[in-house]
DNA sequence: TGACAATAGTCCTAACTAGGACTATTGTCA
DNA sequence: TGACAATAGTCCTAGTTAGGACTATTGTCA
């Protein structure tokens, strides 16, 4: 390893996922969320809830943080948990009617505007990306568990 | 906008940025810092200190945070703000000696940890990513300003 | 030179973050 | 069935995070 090539790469990914977390964390608080809170609303939308696990899996929100994200979620009353019969473990957190609704106003306008920026790709680049840092990330997993 | 065929590269972005932090983490928790801590300490290596607003744009670290960050490092003793005569707002923060040992010993370890997933990709394909990177983060500085 | 804008950095608040300890519940298997 | 491992979720702690208010200093320009 005379001069490790991959540093590029590591500094353009941290850059890149910052700018689009930036782009798109403007945005979304200035809807009146937090980006963690909209993650959980859109990953809600159009499902008829789903276990706190679950949703941890989805949104990349590890146990610990989630207590309290979807705590402050029912405390806006956009979101409710409700008990699961067949497992006295779980709980199924789902969105209320006026989280329903919030999802209906902000979602489209959300994609939308993320739309402006990544619609300047062609499709053939995005699949080409998409491809690329998928195998980046097997590389980690791979490397990770040995 | 049909279907928005985004949002596949938009999940892959996320999940492969946290896999590297996770797998990035770990490895510098177990080396007794955390990983902005770290991102400090591996900046200042080598170079003889500078602004705090130059070690933010470097380390994507916000002024906010920043100041936070260095406290604790300058808690541990391995690292020191000067002040800077030519004008009297700026302090350069610099690692101590015991600082600089600290990176000689860890900066390696941890190139090296990294290399041993990111060393199984190619040439050609780190060089694509970050050359498809950058074109997707000024997409974003460009919708962003309009 | 004096008014005023720009910059550097600290401090504050609310929120997110990972990790681990802990409780309650469920599944497994001898 | 009873011991025990696995799972779901909460709670706690230390730390990071963004954003904005604030102070001090510097640069600009009429």
């Amino acid at each position: 390893m005379a001069s490790p090539n991959f540093l590029p790469l590591l500094r353009e990914l941290s850059r890149t996922y910052q700018a689009v977390e930036f782009y798109s964390s403007t945005h979304v608080r200035a809807l009146g969320l937090t980006p963690a809170q909209f993650d959980i609303v859109a990953t809600l939308g159009n499902t008829p809830g789903m276990t706190t696990s679950e949703l941890g899996e989805k949104t990349l929100i590890t146990k610990g943080t989630l207590t309290g994200v979807v705590d402050r979620l029912a405390g806006k009353k956009l979101v409710r948990r409700v008990a699961l019969p067949s497992d006295g473990r779980c709980q199924i957190v789902q969105l209320t009617a006026q989280g329903e609704k919030l999802f209906a106003q902000v979602f489209p306008v959300h994609l939308a505007h993320m739309e402006r920026a990544f619609g300047q790709l062609s499709q053939k680049e995005l699949n080409e990306m998409t491809d690329s840092l998928q195998r980046l990330r097997g590389a980690l997993v791979e490397a990770h568990s040995k």
